[in-house]
RNA sequence: GGUCCAGUAACUCAGCGGUAGAGUAUCUGCCUUUUAAGCAGAGAGUCGUUGGUUCGAUUCCAACCUGGAUCACCA
């Protein structure tokens, strides 16, 4: 009522005055530790046995006092156990400290173990040393053991809370620092699978003159000294591209695209992507390597090939299907699309309330279709090929049929999680492609492309043919952890200002 | 952006026209093998914000803010 900020940061303020007038220094710089906790977990009785003293360090997530003894819960990265502090064990003065303690601060523990009379395996200490003073309380958050399940009382549960203070969301909810360390996995397994067949891990700009590589609106930002608009990328495909102009033969580059769009479930405006091309690959080769990456990840990273995502069941194992987008959408309209013409299609979208964006032409239409009908039905892993020159603009065509691109994205759960195509290296068609898009932003279309005269004049000087592949990794996490939210895997996801 | 739901103590929640309650947490006291420790006592809240209706609003109404779900838009 007195003094703001709150009477719990002033009784811990307090509490740190009084540890400073025994003299103690709250916030020591040295420390030292022994072991790992889980190191004293494993083979407890001979620990008992040796009677070895070590030293612990972690953070007090819980303290039960009785007079003149205390128990407290010391956790580190790797496990938790319990302290038993005795008076007469560790001393008047230290006892004093003890009681000064609350849960949240971070202290070195000294002793030796043994079970208590209840069989609880612990440390019986005969030194505290205090390594830094909380002083804002944690939520206070309790666990019970029942039956082997773990019950918790008091959860800290509020969904904004959780990913504005996502600190106290990992220190308090074990299982969502948990999806963290196998998003650390999963990248880690990406990069190494790549490395392994020679790709080359590359960093490319990513604030950029122009911007390009994705239908997507870009952040736009200010340099200083240069005093010019910049550009964060929303995709790293131009430069990639430049690179094998440059003779790389195989890259990829694992890192934040940026676009300013809508957020939702599953999407935030900065999200990580794997971009790689190889060069004298195909799209064969590009289904390979998705197929065999993403399984790789799911049985040896995680463990298992059967996910549950977005209310549905999802088997990555067996060879995966491919299907023709044209074809997927014919079956879907129950007339072959290829032989409708741009106004029958025209007004089926219509009539199905869908919005026709300027400039549209036949592929766009089929896309549309595609996209608001057929994939949510695609629930088990599906390479769709031959998506719509129209919508590929840096796609070769397929020589059997022009309509359509080299290209194919894969499905899972409805959502999309691969896009890859056999790079247009032709710099006269490509120059024309992007000046069709330019077209469509004249439009009014503020997604499409914009021309590059760079990249043009790099193939200008000649790109060999070859494969190029994107993943969004977030999703593929989202799938992996089997989170619904986009929101879940990312460590601070955008929020607004409060 | 539309629609729906939510916002009350540090955490989790109840209440709902008569200016606030519980459990946990906190503080004080007792307690040398506890573990959601216990027992006794105490303190703690601009009831998201701003207006309106009313004798009186946390409660009803409106707008706004923040978040969630969903649709639209969008890779």
């Amino acid at each position: 009522m007195l003094n703001k900020p709150n009477q719990f940061i002033r009784l811990r303020k307090e509490k740190l005055a009084k540890i400073k007038a025994l003299g103690i220094n709250p916030y020591p710089v040295k420390s030292s530790r022994t072991h790992y906790i889980s190191a004293l977990l494993q083979d407890r009785e001979e620990w008992i046995q040796k009677a070895e003293e070590v030293s612990i360090t972690g953070r007090l997530t819980a303290m039960r006092r009785q007079g003149k003894i205390g128990f407290g819960d010391l956790e580190d990265i790797s496990g938790k156990i319990q302290l038993y502090v005795a008076q007469n064990l560790i001393g008047e003065e230290n006892y004093e400290l003890f009681k000064l303690c609350d849960p949240g601060d971070f202290i070195q523990a000294t002793g030796k173990t043994f079970f208590t009379q209840t069989g609880e395996y612990s440390l019986k200490c005969n030194n505290i040393k205090l390594l830094a003073k909380n002083i804002r309380p944690l939520p206070a958050v309790k666990e019970k053991i029942v039956d082997g399940k773990k019950i918790r009382y008091d959860e800290f549960s509020d969904i904004e809370l959780r990913y504005r203070k996502r600190y106290l969301d990992l220190l308090l909810n074990p299982e969502h620092r948990k999806v963290f360390e196998m998003r650390a996995k999963i990248i880690t397994a990406i990069r190494n699978f790549m490395d392994y067949r020679g790709y080359v891990e590359v960093e490319t700009p990513i604030l950029q003159p122009l911007y390009g590589g994705a239908n997507a609106r870009p952040f736009i930002t200010h340099h200083n000294t240069l005093d010019m608009d910049l550009y964060l990328r929303i995709a790293t495909e131009l430069y990639l591209k430049r690179l094998i102009v440059g003779g790389f033969e195989k890259v990829y580059e694992l890192g934040k695209d940026f676009r300013n769009e809508g957020m939702d479930r599953t999407h935030n405006p900065e999200f990580t992507m794997i971009e790689f091309y190889e060069a004298y690959s195909d799209l064969e080769g590009m289904m390979d390597i998705a197929e065999e990456l993403i399984k790789h990840l799911a049985l040896d990273v995680i463990g298992k090939d059967t996910f549950f995502y977005r209310h549905h069941q999802v088997c990555l194992s067996g060879k995966w299907k491919r299907a023709s987008l044209p074809d997927l959408v014919s079956e879907y309209m129950g007339q072959d699309v290829m032989n409708i013409s741009f106004e029958e299609l025209s007004a089926y979208c219509k009539n199905k309330g869908l919005v026709i964006p300027p400039g549209s032409e036949k592929g766009k239409l089929i896309a549309l279709i595609f996209e608001n009908f057929v994939e949510e039905t695609l629930i088990q892993p599906t390479f769709v090929c031959d998506f719509p020159k129209e919508i590929s603009p840096l796609a070769k065509a397929k020589p059997e049929n022009p309509f359509v691109a080299d290209r194919f994205e894969l499905f899972i759960a409805g959502g999309e999680f691969a896009n890859a195509f056999s790079e247009l290296n032709d710099p006269l068609e490509q120059r024309a492609r992007l000046e069709e898009q330019a077209k469509l932003r004249d439009l009014g279309i503020d997604e499409a492309n914009v021309v590059d005269e760079d990249f043009l004049e790099a193939l200008e000087y000649g790109m060999p043919p070859m494969g190029g592949q994107g993943i969004g990794i977030d999703r593929l996490v989202m799938l992996l952890t089997e989170n619904d939210s986009i929101k879940e895997v990312i460590l601070f996801p955008q929020m607004k200002i409060t």
